[in-house]
DNA sequence: ATTTGCAGCTATGCAAGTGTAT
DNA sequence: AATACACTTGCATAGCTGCAA
């Protein structure tokens, strides 16, 4: 198996692993994170497996935060502005947000896609 | 009006509603389940329709926040300290933040969750 | 659309303390 | 008494956001 994160995501899983050990005595395979815990969105509906299971509350918001956003911004067409005051937030407070989390807003002009970066 | 989920996710739900009650010391009927867009949680998966379509960030994390925690402190029998670890946060941290989002955790005596049950 | 500096608010870690149950 | 948690609070600091540019 190849771990699919990075070194610092592999350590906070093990740590947590290690916690649940203590409880169960026991690591099961299902106890591993059989992927980034993303799941799609469709219908206006956010699943995220996994996540709750592996993730610490920090990396698991991050990972809702994008698929939200993705979301937003794919609804507006890949507009910014629209989507910023929609989730209400500023434009600018979006921008930051959509770089500490990793989101590529690949747009221009009648550009509309935006999408993760990894 | 006919609850359109399971009997977990009612339960959830009306958890949540109790608990915004005795802060806005109102119940409408717009807090009512059917847009409040949370999905229920098994099998380590989270799942939040409707939260993408009609909430602000805030208010989507909010709830996927209140999902996590809850579905976390249900994984360890309702003992905080070690679902703080696990979370990755203080203790002190954890009990401010499930007050902030009004998550009760009716415990007493080694402690068990007031909230969901198995 | 995107970035940045700045001020104010929020969240969190750390430490210390209180209360309860085993 | 001793241990283990739950829960709270003061404080300093790190992070996030709005506003303006």
């Amino acid at each position: 198996m190849v771990w699919p994160g990075n070194i610092r995501q592999l350590k906070n899983m093990m740590e947590r692993v290690l916690i649940m050990g203590s409880q169960n005595a026991l690591i099961e395979t299902e106890e591993l994170p059989s992927n980034t815990g993303v799941g799609d969105s469709k219908d206006g509906q956010i699943v995220l497996s996994g996540s709750v299971a592996t993730h610490s509350l920090r990396e698991a918001r991050e990972l809702f935060e994008r698929e939200y956003l993705l979301t937003q911004i794919n609804r507006f067409g890949g507009n910014i502005s629209r989507t910023a005051s929609f989730v209400g937030m500023e434009r600018s407070a979006l921008h930051r947000k959509l770089k500490s989390l990793g989101v590529v807003t690949s747009n221009r002009s009648g550009g509309r896609v935006a999408s993760l970066d990894e």
